[in-house]
Order: C-alpha cells, then sequence, then structure tokens
RNA sequence: CGGGGUAUAGCAAAGUUGGCUAUUGCGCUCGGUUUGGGACCGAGAGGCCGCAGGUUCGAGUCCUGCUACCCCGACCA
C-alpha cells in the first residue's frame, strides 16, 4: 500500500483504500485506465442524474453518436487536428483485416457531430441545435493519474449551434453558469471563472470559458469548459442554414463539457486524511446505519429499531443504508464507511436502546451527537442540510483564503511554494511570456478575469500597463 | 521521447558471497472466542520467483536480450 500511494505523490495517501472507487491500470490492463466499481459508479450515477436535469432544463436533447470517426474526417479541421492527434488512439483492422481507411477512438466529437449536422441544418428555423451526449472518449496521454487524467474517460458533451455569434455567445455562458451553479449547489465546490489564456484555449475554438476549483494542496484543478467554437468548424464540414432574407450563413457554434475527472476533484477538495468526504447531494448513501450488539437478541432488537428508522428516512427520500453485516465488526465498519465518506453515520446498540436514543456521527467534523430515536428521522434532513451547506462555506473560505496578490515574480514563486492557491495579478504578456513564466514557476494562467481593473496596474512580467487581470497557479 | 527505478501468492514485502522443501505480514477458507473505533487464538488453502536465452553440478539470486509497469520531466482540448 505504501508503494502504490507514493506512485501517485500527486494524490493523497489514502485515495487507493478507497477500494471500490477504482482500481489501476494493473487490474484494466491498459495504460491509464481505470474500472469504477459500484460504489464509485453511483457517486458518477448521481452526477450524471443531477446535471442530466439541469441541461435538459435548458432544452438540450440527448443523442448518441458512433465512438469511431474516420479518420479524413478528423483531418478536415487543422487546429483541432494538431491539438488531439498526438493522443489519438487508431483502429488499423476489423474483421481480421486491414481496414481501408484507420479510424479513431473518439478524442472528443466535434468532428463526427458536425459532419452530421451539416445535413441537418437548412434553415434558421432549425436552430439553435442543442445537443449533448453522455459517452465515453479515450485520449493517449504520455503521463496518466489515477481519476484525475485517465486514457479513458466519462464524460458529458454539449454541442450547439446558432444562428448569430450573440446567441452562441449566451450558450457559453449559459453553460459556464451551469456548471458554476452544479459545483457550488451540487458538489459544494466553490469555482473560479473566467477565460482561459490563448496557449489553454481549446483547440478550434476562438476562446474557452473556465470554472476552476481548488484543492486542499492548493493546487488547482479544471472542473468544467465551455468553448466558443465560433465558425470554424462551420465552415470546415458546411454547416450552412439560410436567414430569413434567403441568404445563406454558417452557424455559430460552442461546445461544452465536464467528465468523471470531477469525482478526483472531489477527493482533492473536500477528502482529508481519514478519506473522503462526500457532500450529501452527490452522497451514494447519505446516511449509513450500523448496529452494534452482543446477542442474538440484542441484534434482533437493535435491528428492529433500525428498521423502523430507516422505514422513516426513506419516505423521507434520505438515501440510507443499514449495514448488517455480521462478518465484521462495528468499529471496521466505521473505518470502512469514513474512508467512503458517508455524511452521516448512525449508530445503535443495546444502551442507546435502553435509553430509547441513538448516536449520529458527522462525517465532515466527525462530531457525535445523541438524538432520540423518534425524533432522529426528522433531524436528519436538516442536518444534511446543514452538513452540504458547511461544506461548502469551508470551502469557499478556503478558496477565499489562497486567492493573494503578487507584484513580482519571486513574489509569485514564494507564494505558490508558502501556501498555494491563486495568484491574482495584472496581465499584459504573450503566449511566449506566459510559457516563460510556467517555466520559472511552474504554475499556468488558470483563467483571465471577466472583470477588469478601474485603474490600469503593471503587467507581473513586462511591466505594461494593463486593465487585465489573471489568475497564476499550479494546476493538477 | 529523455533520466531513474521496479518485477517473488489476491495485496505489500524479505530472500546474505549462487546451495538443500522459497519466507513474512495483510487478505482468503475452516473452527472457537469476540463485537460501542480497523478483534484474538488455532488449523488450512494459495507460487512457471515478469518473459526468452546463457553460465553452472546447482539460478529467485550471476550474465545477455526482451516486455510491462511506476516515479521525475517533456505533453495535457
Amino acid at each position: 500500500m505504501a508503494k502504490i500511494a507514493s506512485q501517485a505523490s500527486d494524490f493523497p495517501q489514502w485515495y487507493l483504500d478507497v477500494v471500490d472507487v477504482a482500481d489501476l491500470a494493473k487490474h484494466s490492463r491498459v495504460k491509464g485506465c481505470m474500472i469504477i466499481r459500484p460504489y464509485g459508479y453511483a457517486i458518477w450515477e448521481n452526477i450524471q442524474r443531477e446535471l442530466d436535469r439541469r441541461i435538459k432544463a435548458a432544452g438540450v436533447q440527448n443523442m448518441y453518436f458512433p465512438m469511431f470517426i474516420p479518420q479524413s474526417l478528423l483531418n478536415k479541421e487543422k487546429d483541432h487536428l494538431e491539438g488531439f492527434a498526438p493522443e489519438c488512439a487508431v483502429v488499423t483492422h476489423g474483421g481480421g483485416q486491414l481496414l481501408a481507411e484507420p479510424l479513431i477512438v473518439r478524442p472528443t466529437s466535434e468532428t463526427i457531430m458536425y459532419d452530421a449536422f451539416s445535413g441537418w441544418v437548412q434553415s434558421h428555423r432549425d436552430l439553435p441545435l442543442l445537443i449533448n451526449q453522455w459517452a465515453n472518449v479515450v485520449r493517449w496521454e504520455m503521463r496518466t493519474r489515477p481519476f484525475l487524467r485517465t486514457t479513458e474517460f466519462l464524460w458529458q458533451e454539449g454541442h450547439t449551434a446558432h444562428a448569430t455569434k450573440a446567441e452562441a455567445e449566451a450558450e457559453v455562458a449559459r453553460a459556464l453558469k451551469m456548471y458554476e451553479d452544479f459545483d457550488r449547489d451540487f458538489l459544494a465546490l466553490p469555482v473560479l471563472t473566467g477565460t482561459k489564456s490563448p496557449k489553454e484555449t481549446f483547440a478550434g475554438a476562438d476562446y474557452t470559458r473556465t470554472t476552476e476549483a481548488l484543492a486542499k494542496d492548493g493546487k488547482v484543478i479544471q472542473a468544467g469548459t465551455s468553448h466558443l467554437l465560433g465558425q470554424t468548424f462551420a465552415k470546415t464540414f458546411d454547416i450552412q442554414f439560410q436567414d430569413e432574407k434567403g441568404e445563406k450563413q454558417y452557424v455559430w457554434q460552442t461546445s461544452w463539457g465536464l467528465s468523471t475527472r470531477i469525482i478526483g476533484t472531489l477527493i482533492v477538495c473536500h477528502g482529508d486524511e481519514k478519506g473522503l468526504v462526500l457532500p450529501p447531494n452527490v452522497a451514494p448513501h447519505q446516511v449509513v446505519m450500523i448496529p452494534i450488539y452482543k446477542t442474538p437478541d440484542e441484534r434482533a432488537s437493535v435491528l428492529e429499531a433500525l428498521e423502523k428508522v430507516k422505514a422513516e428516512l426513506d419516505v423521507k427520500n434520505v438515501r440510507v443504508h443499514l449495514d448488517a453485516r455480521d462478518t465484521v465488526t462495528p468499529g471496521f465498519k466505521f473505518n470502512e464507511w469514513e474512508v467512503k465518506g458517508v455524511p452521516v453515520r448512525l449508530e445503535v446498540g443495546p444502551r442507546d436502546l435502553a435509553a430509547e436514543t441513538c448516536v449520529l456521527a458527522r462525517r465532515d467534523t466527525s462530531e457525535k451527537t445523541p438524538v432520540a430515536l423518534a425524533e432522529v428521522a426528522a433531524q436528519v434532513p436538516a442536518l444534511l442540510e446543514t452538513i452540504q451547506s458547511e461544506m461548502l462555506a469551508r470551502a469557499q473560505k478556503h478558496l477565499a483564503e489562497h486567492i493573494s496578490e503578487a507584484s513580482d515574480l519571486d513574489e509569485m514563486i514564494k507564494i505558490l511554494d508558502e501556501k498555494g492557491g491563486f495568484v491574482k495579478a495584472p496581465w499584459a504578456g504573450t503566449e511566449l511570456d506566459e510559457k516563460k513564466i510556467q517555466d520559472k514557476t511552474k504554475a499556468t494562467i488558470r483563467v483571465v478575469s471577466e472583470i477588469k481593473l478601474d485603474k490600469p496596474g503593471k503587467c507581473i512580467f513586462t511591466g505594461k500597463e494593463t486593465d487585465t487581470i489573471v489568475y497564476f497557479a499550479r494546476a493538477y
């Protein structure tokens, strides 16, 4: 265990103890791929359910496209190809025969979708076209990390086409706000939002907007992005429509996505030395019940009491799990569910039963409170809400405390070394300047703020006057 | 692709200058005692020592080649 933990130095030591979340490449037999076991998949299903609800609320419809992209389709858009070609997995054989044209396992679906879109869009009445896909994608990165950068991952990718640039930009903003709200309200993750620097912009996009979360160790991780694709792909794939005047126009497009990396984000942002800490909204089990007993009689009466409370909680739509296993001790169960991050533990033993009480224990604060059995079901929903909001409040405080300002590079390096987080600074540099800063500090521009300075300041690198503010950080 | 490691049971490791039946812990199976913070005792099962050659009376151990994985870097919409 010690050896494997040290192999992923970016990750907390305990993450592999969350044995039901994932196995590493060794078990899946493909470098950088992971098996997501039932508990981890249940976390993903909750994320999917809630995000899918929000996507559909915006009028976007789900579809499914093929995972194989003919190479000629990917080759059509030059910038996009240059961005993705080095990390593509390529299928050369099928049915024992060499294929006439190699097939790319999708690294993203722009090309295969837009090839189809060109036939679907004829009239301004066909717009906006609002499509989402839940799928797996493959990116053969040189270096992978469990959860944070895996070769294969699951995600949703939204793809939209609009009649005007203004509509497309509104959609980019809507998707970004959707992620920001989702991160904050569902995952208890406050994020910094803004635009990516040219160096970090999606291959083929006009601009990329992003949400960036802050891990407990001071490193930063992307948690959902939204791209304005402009008319680049429309021109490449000939997606045109006739407007009200009967004139041909190219559509304006967007794409936006969020992946299973978000599970890694939850781990590094909320986890502690004991393991995962899940916000109640996303937790597969919000409450785990642990019976404590010595004799069969005690077991029967404790389980009876727990079943009764469970039925009351079921009615209130609380996701509750009664761990009635007789093969492991209560102490083992306490630890196992703590590693898995269950927000609330409910214990009942003979002593409690005699007093008609139980013990509620919070995962996030380790606080234990005795509560009357008759009242516990009524109290749990409020407790879950409290945990959710306090987790968010703590994360917001952590983020606010880790946004620093620096006037020169030495100061920036000092801040990044000592406390991590974001360094906010005026910026008027070029893409090359950003590269130089990265070489010196290991930090990149995570976002270019959409808020401008009232009075221009001096660029941290070039010293030029500017009203543009950027946030530097070291990232996962 | 460059630099550095590792490969022995499901997992983690030990194995001396080559030597006899390849150890240890966790986990697993069975029995008993336990059970309010990862239980204890006893008895078991489980091995092509990464692969292929070579040296040797004898190779987990030495040599050559290969493969895979890991760490650091480059890369990372």
